[in-house]
RNA sequence: AAAGCAAGUCAAACUAUCGCCUGCAGUAUUGUAGGAGGAAAGUCUGGGCAGUAUAGAGCGCCGUACUUCCUAACGGGAAGGACUGAGAAAUCAGGACAGAAAGUGCCGCAGAAAGGAAAACUACCAAAAGUAAUUUUGGAAAAGGUGAAAAGGCGAGGUAAGAGCUCACCGUGUUUUUGGCGACAAAAACAGCAAGGUAAACCUUACGGACUGAAAGACCAUGUAAACUGGGGAUAUACGAAAGUAUUGAAUGGUUGCUCGCCAAACUCAGAGGGUAGGUCGAUGGAUCUUAAGAGUGAUUUUAAGACUAGAUAAAUGAUAGUUAUUCGAGUAAUCGAACACAGAACCCGGCUUAUGACUUGCUUUUUUU
């Protein structure tokens, strides 16, 4: 299974990112808050990512750097069910990911968390097109 | 054994799996090489580099302030001097260590008197008056009292009592000599010592200071916004057909705060040029690092040989599992359990400051044992 997560899934364009929030369509599953959008991604992968940790939480650089690193991570290996349903449906989609806890969290308990999260994202957007039809 | 001080070293290692960033090779997703710090931090300083201005001058403003040396430079460092503090001493530590005979200001309370060529409260001495208690006048800064500080200190002589009034020693000042590159030190002679402190008050002296900061700046690409260049705008009046001449005036903004000087906007005409998003460079080979030999007390430096050692850009350098190492606790032991600091490069170097774990060496103190 392929389970990289290189610079093709970064989120670099500013105006991307200023459109996930003019959007506000959210996901949340503690301790993640997820921002999301449909678009036309810069990329050929079906999704982009800005992982975060805010600074008002986190004043240490070296702490902020800890739990991206372990946020990309589980999620690096948990694509495979976002990216397995995106193909699927032919879209692309630009994701704003937030760490929320005032604390570090276990490595397992973060990728049960990410798994679910995802799920539910899959869940929310097929509502959607459900909706729609 | 514990605590403190000083100096130094390291900043756990390896394997497997899955990944990230950069270079190179191949080629179309593989291989290979490399990938955080001693403080990467604070942004406190000195430079390089880049841009703006290059039309500055005067005054102001800001910084530095023992000596010599090091350095690209410094407010940094080294060695040394004087001073202050600690100590029995050896020695150690400290820093707003230029100037108070240029001038101005300030020195509260207490005290008789605190900066005026001034001062007598108590007690002391002398004279006069008075029966006496005492009073008046004069002498006197030695004693008491006040104060952070009372007019060099201490002892002896001297005197009515006293006083550098005189003398010895010490202190202070001036001059000379000697030593030292110098800060300064030592010695000798002279001066009887009437005059202080505060410059971390203004101030004076010497030296230095243009501003901005990698989000600087250069280029590519796209193509009609700003900005750019030149003219008008940009003085008024009189004379003149005009060119021009004479007299008069100079707003507002910018240029470091002010003055002088210099330059200029909006708007408009013409020219030339190429904005935003994005990308490339800047940008990692350098006041570089390592080793050896030499110079120097030292900071540092010279020569030789070798090395290339992060370069991201919403920002890589990671996660999981296991083994070993270190420390702590338990245990006779095998072993078991736990811990493993401060902290994340962002143009690059020199320094300072702050945060912080472990170990090694030396010194000091305390306790225990012999």
């Amino acid at each position: 299974m392929n389970q990289t997560l290189g610079k093709e899934y970064k989120l670099c364009s500013q105006k991307i990112i200023e459109q996930i929030f003019e959007e506000k369509s959210t996901v949340k599953q503690f301790p993640f808050v997820i921002n999301y959008r449909f678009t036309e991604l810069p990329s050929s992968k079906p999704f982009q990512i800005v992982i975060s940790a805010p600074k008002r939480i986190f004043r240490k650089a070296h702490d902020r750097n800890r739990i991206k690193r372990l946020c990309r991570e589980t999620i690096r290996k948990n694509k495979y069910i976002l990216e397995e349903y995106l193909i699927e449906q032919n879209k692309q989609i630009a994701l704003f990911f937030v760490y929320t806890n005032k604390e570090e969290m276990e490595y397992e308990v973060l990728f049960k968390k990410t798994e679910q999260l995802f799920k539910k994202l899959i869940q929310e957007i097929s509502n959607l097109e459900l909706q729609k039809n």
